[in-house]
RNA sequence: CGGGGCGUGGCGCAGUUGGGAGCGCGCAGCGUUCGGGACGCUGAGGUCGCCGGUUCAAGCCCGGCCGCCCCGACCA
């Protein structure tokens, strides 16, 4: 109790900074279950799980759209790193080099590499001679280091886990397709299994992926009024092909550079997650992705143990028949509260309490994590009205989730309308941009707020929309954001 | 790399004018408990970040170094 109190003195103290009180709360608290060395994760196995139905959750959908997994080295030589002008500028910061082997000095050095576009050309170049050889598909899941001067628990670390989708198109309106399909399986994804809501849009040039055409983004709201970029998926055009000389033998026997894109997400995903749906008591995860979907706390005393620690074995494989991904705690050395904080923190989305007076009356307790909200279930009935419990519960959060961004979404039509909302409100706000690089750069002086994307659906300017700093006509209706 | 802060049992911290290394949580044992983070008793666990200096005496004062966190510039 006492430390209960102090944990709740500590949040209240710490509310003046809502954003900094949310990582200490939220984030922090519920990752009892990671830590960071030098910026690094180290996800033990609870955390890793999430990740690992993550994971399976985009994979099912790449294969579905006909990509295939690979993997490619780890290293990539300082040559192949420079030769796409635009790539190196935007990486060479950040990436960390091997230039040692066992004290002797290599006579190439090589980069841990921040992203492989250069490795996976390299290998596209000898794969690819025909027009038959296309479109190439190919997925890699992989770790990779982006030595960041300021890292942040999940949503910014120096190594990071990540997929990142590589294609070959023989014709630019193919490769753009790709673009726009990945960037919707992300949306897709994330909307359906992560229950996380998301605005597709383009980057602006600032913005946009190092050495990429174009890149396009799904864009998130946290609980904190910070957005989080969820997603990007890239079009390459032929700035690769070209420097890495990807060429193929087209129908018409004319040798041409193929047209290509690339995409990716990572365990900032988890991160998002967290700070999406947690709330003070920690995590709540979407079903669709929980390791635990269902927790099963028996409440017995010492005459009703062997009884209740029965039934609760008994439902527990009731619910795995019923392909539950289900737990039940069955420890002797903590009591029940203890267990539903226990869960409650981990984010498990429903506990399911069995009592003697439950077993004496034929239900259980069923209590959703979302919302505490506690119902009597028909004990018979558990296990065949587990699924669909499970699927409202996802469908819950989600609508949660989209409530509060769209309560969260406002329209500004000046720099001080801006300013005004994101430090008082935070959260999306609609302004009308001309698209130049100054107006961007002065929104980002002035209110820290950047133009997160031109969404794909409203992005086009309204009659007479004009530019929040100079007034000009608009181009766009961009949504800006402070983000992560 | 600039500005600020912090290094004391596993975690979170207190430590007054320099003289006993402490508190809460956690951990171990025993007992009572068990429908929302239990309680009692007993106990284990620390070269006070590192190096040097001042002093009869340093967690505390001085110098240097190392590490971490936060705010900026950079970014998935």
């Amino acid at each position: 109790m006492e430390k209960k109190k102090e944990f709740e003195q500590g949040i209240t103290s710490q509310k003046e900074d809502f954003s900094q009180w949310y990582i200490d709360t939220v984030l922090k608290t519920a990752m009892a279950d990671y830590s960071c060395v030098r910026g690094c994760m180290n996800i033990r196995p609870y955390g890793y799980a999430v990740w690992e139905n993550i994971q399976a959750e985009f994979d099912r959908r790449f294969k579905e759209t006909g990509h295939e997994n690979a993997y490619f080295p780890l290293f990539v030589p300082e040559s192949l790193l420079m030769k796409e002008a635009e790539h190196v500028e935007g990486f060479a910061p950040e990436v960390p080099w091997v230039t040692h082997v066992g004290g002797e000095a290599l006579t190439e050095r090589l980069a841990i590499r921040p992203t492989s576009e250069t490795v996976i050309c390299a290998a596209y170049k000898e794969w690819i001679q025909s027009y038959r050889d296309l479109p190439v598909l190919i997925n890699q899941w992989a770790n990779v280091v982006r030595w960041e001067k300021r890292t942040r628990l999940f949503l910014r670390t120096s190594e990071f886990l990540w997929q990142e989708g590589h294609t070959c198109h023989r014709t630019e309106a193919e490769a753009r397709e790709e673009t726009m399909k990945m960037l919707e399986v992300y949306r897709e994804c994330c909307e359906t299994a992560l229950a996380m809501p998301v605005v597709k849009g383009r980057k602006s040039e600032s913005e946009k992926f190092a050495g990429a055409v174009e890149t396009y983004s799904i864009e998130g709201l946290l609980a904190d009024g910070n957005a989080i970029q969820n997603g990007t998926s890239h079009f390459l055009g032929q700035n690769f092909s070209k420097a890495f000389d990807i060429k193929f033998l087209d129908e018409d026997n004319t040798e041409k550079h193929v047209w290509q894109t690339s995409w990716g997400v990572s365990t900032r995903l988890v991160g998002a997650l967290i700070m999406r749906h947690g709330d003070d008591s920690g995590l709540i995860l979407p079903p669709r992705i929980a390791p635990i979907q269902a927790v099963i706390v028996p409440v017995y005393k010492e005459a009703t143990k062997g009884l209740v620690l029965e039934e609760a074995a008994k439902i527990h494989a009731e619910l795995r028949g019923a392909g539950i991904r289900a737990k039940c705690d069955d420890r002797e050395t903590v009591r029940p509260g203890f267990k539903y904080n226990e869960w409650e923190m981990k984010g498990v989305p429903l506990r399911i309490e069995i009592g003697p007076r439950d077993i004496e009356k034929g239900h259980v307790v069923v209590a959703r994590r979302i919302d505490r909200e506690k119902t009597f279930v028909q004990r018979a009935e558990l296990a065949k009205s587990m699924p669909a419990m499970l699927e409202t519960f996802q469908a819950d959060l989600f609508e949660r989730a989209r409530a509060d961004m769209s309560e969260n979404t406002r329209e500004a039509s000046t720099l001080d309308e801006l300013a005004e909302i994101i430090s008082t409100q935070r959260g999306f706000v609609w302004a009308g941009w001309d698209g130049s690089p100054e107006t961007e750069a002065e929104v980002k002086e002035k209110t820290k707020a950047t133009i997160r994307n031109i969404p794909l659906e409203g992005g086009e300017p309204t009659q007479g929309l004009k530019d929040l700093v100079s007034g000009k006509p608009a181009k766009h209706r961009a949504l800006l954001a402070r983000a992560y």
